[in-house]
DNA sequence: AAGAGGTTCATAAAAAGTTTGTAAAAGCGC
DNA sequence: GCGCTTTTACAAACTTTTTATGAACCTCTT
C-alpha cells in the first residue's frame, strides 16, 4: 500500500479480456481502484459516470478505436492517456500522440515499466482533486475547502478532530451512526474500541453547538448504538 | 513553423555531441528554441538560467547523470522532462521515471516519434501568462510582473520568499491552505517536511501586512492544517 | 415493583503530546 | 558587507488523551 497511490482510479480499456484482466490484478495489488471497458463507447460511458484520475486503453477497439477515444476524451478533459499497442510503427505512434495521449507503450510490455509509467503521469494529476463537497443541513453548514462551520450564521471555531466527528455526522445526519463508525471514520479503523474519545468529543461539541448543551436538540445520543445528529427544520 | 511550438524553450542534454547536433536541427526545424548542455551540472545551470519548458535529456553522462539531473530538477520544478537512453532495461526504465523523468525513449528512436512524444509533453505545461496575471482581493493587489504587493494602497516591499507565500495564499483567498500545499508551492514538492519555514515566514509577513501583528486579522492560522488568507471586506 | 449490580453516558480536569510564534544565530549569494 | 534564507531554540498556546467521578439507565433478582 502506497500513499501516493491511494484511491486513485484507473480506466482499463481493451476488448480482450486477458489484457484487462492481467492489469486489474496488477494494478489493484498496487492501490489503485480499477474499472475495465471492451471497447471506446463503454469506456466513454465509465469515464464520465467515475472520473478516473488516468486511462489506459488499446488500439484496436470495436465501436470505437483507441485514437478516435483519445480525441473524445480530450474535448472534454485533461486525464492523462496511456495508449498500449501491438502495433510499434512509428506513424501509429505518432497518430495516437497526436490525437491527444500522453503515453504509447508497445506490447508485449513489462508490467514494471507501466507500473513506473503510471505513477509518472499520476504525479502529475492536481493532487487529491478535493471530493468533499460543501454540506448545508437545517441551520448547519460546513465547508471543507475554507474548513469553517457556520451554525445559524455564526462562524464557530472547531479544533481538526471536533471538525471531522461534526463532518461526518453531518454527512449522515438524520440517521444513526454507530460508535464503530464515527470512530474508524475519524481515528482510523484501528481505534474502534475506544468510545471514551467520543464522549469527550461530543461534549466539546455540544458546548460549541448547541444553545443548551445538557439539553442537546442536534446532536442526539442514540443508546447502546451511537450518536444521531438531528438538523433544525 | 507549428503553433503550438512556437516559442518554446527546449533543454537538450547530452555528452554525444553528434546527438546533440541532430536534435537540436531536428527541433529547431520545428520552431523550438534550442539551448544543449554536455553534462548534469552545466544543465542545471542553463535550466535556472534560461527556465525551459522541456527537459531532453540523456543518462549516461559526466558529472551528474540523467537520473540526478531528474532528482535536482524536481526539487524545484515540474518541468517535463524526457530521458534519452540507449539502456533498453526495465529496471533503469523504472529507476528513471520514479526519479521524476515523464518520459523514457530507447535509443534508436525514431525522430518522429520523438517529435509527437515533445509536442505530447508540451501541452500539458501551462502557459504561462495563466500564473502571471494580476490579483487583487479586498484590501490586496500584486502585481506578478513588477512583484509588487499594495496593501489598502500602501506599497509594501517583500522578499521573493514572502512575496511567493502571499501570492499563493492571495490565490486561494478564503480557503484553507495545508502546510503541504504552502510548501509544495513555494520551495518546491520535495521540501513538504519542513514546516519551520512557513512559521518564520508568515511571521515576517504578519509584521509587514497586519495592523497588529500579534492579532492577525488577513493572515490566519488553521490550527493543525495551515493557513487561510482572509481578505478584508 | 423495588433494589442491587453492572454498564453506559456526561462532565470536568489533569497529564501528555504537538504545534505555533518569535527571536536570534548561522549560512549563502551577490 | 549586506540582505535574504535556513536553521535552531524555546516558551506559550493549544489539542488530544487519559483519568476520575457521578448520574442515568438497563437487567436480573427477589
Amino acid at each position: 500500500m502506497q500513499i501516493s497511490g491511494e484511491h486513485r482510479r484507473i480506466l482499463v480499456v481493451d476488448d480482450e479480456p486477458q489484457i484487462t484482466r492481467v492489469l486489474r490484478t496488477t494494478l489493484s495489488s498496487q492501490g489503485y481502484d480499477i474499472r475495465t471497458a471492451s471497447d471506446g463507447e463503454s469506456a466513454l460511458e465509465t469515464f464520465h459516470d467515475w472520473s478516473p484520475h488516468l486511462v489506459i486503453t488499446d488500439l484496436a477497439m470495436p465501436n470505437l478505436d483507441g485514437v478516435g477515444l483519445c480525441r473524445k476524451l480530450r474535448e472534454k478533459s485533461q486525464v492523462p492517456i496511456i495508449v498500449l499497442s501491438v502495433r510499434g510503427q512509428e506513424r501509429n505512434k505518432v497518430e495516437a500522440l497526436d490525437a491527444g495521449a500522453d503515453d504509447y507503450v508497445t506490447k508485449p510490455f513489462g508490467m514494471n515499466e507501466l507500473l513506473a509509467r503510471v505513477r509518472a503521469h499520476l504525479r502529475r494529476v492536481v493532487p487529491e482533486e478535493k471530493q468533499e463537497q460543501a454540506i448545508a443541513v437545517g441551520d448547519f453548514s460546513l465547508d471543507p475547502e475554507a474548513r469553517r462551520v457556520l451554525v445559524r450564521g455564526e462562524e464557530v471555531r472547531l479544533t481538526p478532530k471536533e471538525f471531522e466527528v461534526l463532518s461526518y455526522l453531518l454527512r449522515h445526519a438524520g440517521k444513526a451512526v454507530t460508535h464503530r463508525a464515527l470512530l474508524a471514520a475519524v481515528w482510523g479503523a484501528n481505534s474502534t474500541e475506544q468510545p471514551e474519545y467520543l464522549r469527550v468529543f461530543v461534549g466539546q461539541l455540544r458546548k460549541k453547538i448547541e444553545a443548551d448543551p445538557a439539553n442537546p436538540k442536534y446532536l442526539l445520543t442514540e443508546p447502546w448504538v451511537g450518536y444521531r445528529f438531528e438538523p433544525g427544520e
